[in-house]
DNA sequence: TCAGTCGATGACAACGTTGTCTGCGCGTTG
DNA sequence: CAACGCGCAGACAACGTTGTCATCGACTGA
């Protein structure tokens, strides 16, 4: 288990010079067929590779990587992101370094230096925190930053997010539609952006209807399915239990549904994110649809089209929503015994 | 936007040297507190940031940073992994490279040699290809390889893989003791391991119970959700179909249950893999259950382990499976109208 | 008082690679 | 036949950083 051999190595043991090995290994021209043979054969038998970092280093470039930055991967919407950054990534002969910042700023931003450390080309960034402005110096430097899902403070940098409000009311407007009035939410903190501007959203439709909302039957802060799980229950528990819910992702729905299973009592519920399977459940799942993939792609773009110049300002791209009717939104809420 | 300031520049708007930069940097003693606090003001004016790249270079040291390649980090067994993974490398202050190999042996040689070229410290595969051979040069060298859910040929590395024997085995005489002999098989292509082994499981399992396999209810070769519901929809038309059936995956688990719905005819079912919902299902899905976080972790915990000297023979780590029988390896077969 | 020690700092080389420049031998051309 | 061009090859520097060694002044102790 000795050290990888290097250019070095090649050229001694092919009789050439360092530089002729470089010429031959990156394939210039100016070697004759029979010198570039030897080297070759060295190369195979030695088991050479080239080394990225060096040669970066001596080309001022940086290696082609870009950074993903996101929630969780376990989550379909991040992973979904994740898959097209990733193709579009190997068509422009990019790998992609994910990192999981559990929603945490410190660990995002820790994420974040490393990744710039490591000099990648681009970033794509789901921030969670609010303020980004230590991006500010690097994006003058030339890194092209992306932020997904939600925008950031302190930087004017490209955004790729989805209609959450247009998408909050449709789901709401499908509510009220079937003649629900006392409608609940549940979802992760108010303070996640996208929940803020899906919450406005139902709130925005709710007013528009002339229905005022419960306030009581407002459920924000779980973080996970079992605390959306424990916010149903709450909810069903209640002397006065809302007849529908508007849950603000598929974490929430799939907590709603656990909760609901089995129980005599039921509600209406239409979900922010579609889910697998939604469609296939006993009572199929009302979601208000958008496609991560999308997401990605655009993001990815951006980044890449930034490295090949493009100049423009920056841009906020605002991909659609589409209410997919399943019947969770239109059955009669029968809550309470 | 211009380049990215070094240490030079830092050096010279603080008035010192180059190397007492890299001192002040690095945490390094032997710098005055004074000078240091100069250095550290230039640091922040410049916006400076290490090089990790030249960094490395100089170290001899690779970049702190494992390379993961799998299919697909859309499947969650997949993202699964990927998560632990990642996790882990945190803790060891490592990044992650994620890609995908979509299930093509020759995306996966060019994805490993990319990451070799790279310089990763380490490297976990799901193998695609069977042949291996090409890694052992690396091995040597000392980049520590884990392959994950498949062993590898032509090289000894550490393996993590599942009881896939066991896990089928149970699963058939799951539905052999209720009764079930005409036991269809939907899934992925037998060349892949796991698929081969899980068939191979579920065959014995067969033969111990005495009861013949109709060759004609096996249908193996879809790759994805909607291949397996075209296959289930052939199995559903035959004269003679199927009273339950095993699937090997959660993908072919959903096409199956995709083919199912809404459809009159039915059959029993237990699949590998389990999946979100599964238990939610009208009729709750009966899987053979096991822990991709767990083989995540044991994978990184090899290589990680490696890095820090482990000098034992490759390991081959078998992880365990259970039957969590939820109702739909229980109901009787009622096929064909 | 003088060697010896110590703390702070800098000069320099090196990591593995590539861009630039130079040199050599040979054939072509005016 | 000198001059030139061309194909091939190597010497050397440089990318941004860190390890090693040298330097210098000040302080210590006998």
């Amino acid at each position: 288990m000795r050290a990888r051999p290097t250019m070095v190595d090649v050229a001694e043991m092919a009789g050439v010079s360092l530089k002729t090995v470089s010429r031959v290994v990156n394939d210039e021209r100016g070697v004759r067929a029979q010198t570039a043979a030897r080297v070759r054969e060295a190369v195979t038998v030695l088991g050479y590779r080239a080394n990225d970092t060096a040669r970066n280093l001596r080309r001022r470039q940086r290696p082609a990587t870009v950074g993903l930055v996101i929630e969780d991967v376990r989550n379909p919407f991040y992973s979904g992101i994740a898959r097209a950054v990733e193709e579009l990534a190997r068509v422009h002969g990019h790998m992609v370094v994910i990192a999981n910042s559990e929603e945490d700023p410190a660990a995002e931003q820790k994420a974040v230096s490393t990744l710039l450390e490591r000099q990648v080309t681009g970033l794509l960034i789901v921030p969670a925190g609010p303020d980004h402005g230590y991006l500010l110096d690097e994006i003058r430097h030339g890194t092209p930053v992306v932020f997904m899902d939600r925008p950031a403070q302190g930087v004017g940098a490209d955004e790729v997010l989805i209609d959450n409000v247009g998408g909050a009311r449709h789901a709401t407007e499908h509510l009220l539609a079937h003649g629900h009035r006392r409608i609940g939410v549940v979802g992760d903190p108010p303070t996640v952006y996208t929940v803020g501007e899906r919450v406005r959203g139902f709130r925005e439709a709710m007013a528009a209807a002339g229905v005022a909302v419960d306030e009581s039957l407002v459920r924000l802060g779980g973080r996970d399915v079992v605390q959306a799980e424990t916010a149903t229950q709450e909810l069903l528990s209640m002397a006065h239990p809302p007849s529908a819910v508007f849950t603000t992702n598929n974490r929430a729905s799939i907590g709603v549904l656990r909760a609901l299973r089995g129980r005599e009592s039921t509600f209406a519920l239409v979900g922010f994110d579609d889910f697998e399977l939604a469609d296939m459940l006993p009572v199929p799942v009302t979601v208000v649809k958008h496609d991560p993939a999308q997401m990605g792609r655009a993001g990815a773009e951006l980044v890449f089209g930034r490295l090949s110049g493009d100049e423009r300002p920056p841009q906020r791209i605002v991909l659609p929503t589409r209410l997919v009717p399943r019947g969770s939104g239109e059955i009669a809420g029968k809550p309470g015994p």
